[in-house]
DNA sequence: AATGCGGGGTT
DNA sequence: AACCCAGCATT
């Protein structure tokens, strides 16, 4: 089982097999405690080849974590801009500038210290002081967890908090005296690299010779895990208001609130209807859209024309969105409707979208654009 | 303990 | 289509 020598067997191969096989990456190149944070933050549930990108155009940005406190708001939110789980980035900015205040700018080394900032909880706080300081903190994320149950043969829900607790006691007293760091990112890189969540390659693995979970003939049960629900659908009806006059060729778009879902995010205005049904009732969607739009001082005529359509995929709910045709009945409302405003193509990279929006967006202007 | 919170790759 | 990803905050 969880034996001392199958524990030392197990971080010495490890170790050894990830100084020869670690991948280059970004972050991977400094030991800047804020380039550390950073990257953990945008690896929160997000992949490794999807964050690079994000993580040099940011680091191009905000070089420092003093230019990142310092940076307007919807400067972040543009370069967290198709990341997803946008509350990460208006967390990190928050923390940073509590880091400039409180810890004059440099990231601190306290356990209790870096778990309070914002945004970081007990993995990234394990995370933060183990690859940037070696401290001896265990870092656990799914990919850890998947390789301790599998090793281990433990057969503990991976998706009850109580399991993550007691994951973290392991892998803590496994880490080797002094390499934290390495061992931390080792397990990590194991999980991503080799002990895969559907097909693990069991015959290059470092340990494979001592995981319990293979001589049982288990590792493709493990970890195991019990089911989320399935995602629920939900249709929405949006406008695609066209300017005239002095706002000819361009339309009315509004900023998401400041929290929940897409917080602080542009999109078409649109409303949510009853069911399927409701949603193929065009003429009716048309009349609700322009009640809900008045509600906001905005007057405007749509038509039943449908002139795009879209599906928009969360972990929890199907956005269904039908996109009409529609007219403003005047346009001077800008100014006195809080959140909305004409914005044409020359506008459209000044503005954070989620990706439904963009993709909408950009079809609508480079169709006009053809005629 | 359960739920909300993106977007995309893999199988 | 289901699963999962270098998770966290809120309730």
């Amino acid at each position: 089982m969880t034996s001392e020598s199958n524990k030392s067997y197990f971080g010495e191969n490890l170790l050894r097999w990830y100084r020869k096989e670690r991948r280059d990456l970004p972050w991977r190149r400094s030991r800047d405690p804020y380039h550390i944070w950073v990257s953990e933050i945008m690896l929160q549930q997000t992949r490794v080849d999807t964050v690079i990108p994000y993580f040099n155009r940011f680091m191009g940005r905000f070089p420092t974590l003093r230019h990142l406190a310092e940076a307007p708001e919807e400067d972040v939110l543009k370069h967290w801009e198709g990341l997803g789980y946008y509350s990460r980035a208006r967390n990190l900015q928050s923390a940073a500038r509590e880091v400039v205040e409180r810890y004059e700018g440099a990231v601190p080394r306290v356990k209790a210290e870096v778990s309070t900032l914002k945004g970081v909880g007990p993995y990234t706080t394990g995370a933060i002081l183990s690859i940037a300081y070696d401290q001896p903190e265990p870092a656990v994320d799914g990919n850890v967890m998947r390789v301790l149950s599998r090793y281990f043969c433990l057969e503990d829900d991976i998706a009850r908090p109580a399991t993550r607790v007691s994951m973290e006691s392991l892998a803590q007293s496994l880490i080797p005296e002094g390499q934290a760091a390495d061992f931390n990112q080792a397990l990590m890189e194991l999980g991503a690299m080799v002990c895969t969540p559907k097909s693990p390659s069991c015959p290059i693995c470092p340990v494979g010779e001592r995981c319990e979970g293979r001589l049982q003939g288990k590792e493709r049960e493990l970890p195991v895990k019990t089911k989320a629900k399935k995602a629920r659908p939900v249709y929405r009806v949006a406008a695609l208001i066209e300017g005239t006059g002095a706002f000819a060729g361009k339309v009315l778009v509004r900023q998401r609130p400041e929290t929940g879902l897409l917080a602080q995010m542009w999109e078409l205005p649109h409303i949510e209807v009853q069911d399927e049904e409701a949603w193929a009732r065009l003429e009716e969607g048309a009349g609700s859209l322009e009640a809900a739009l008045a509600e906001d001082g905005v007057r405007v005529r749509a038509a039943t024309e449908v002139v795009g359509e879209a599906q928009h995929i969360f972990t929890h709910l199907v956005w269904r969105i039908k996109v009409l045709r529609a007219s403003a009945l005047e346009e001077r409302f800008v100014e006195g409707s809080s959140g909305y405003r004409w914005i044409g193509p020359e506008q459209f990279e000044d503005y954070a979208w989620p990706n439904v929006f963009r993709k909408l967006l950009t079809e609508y202007f480079l169709q006009v654009q053809r005629h």
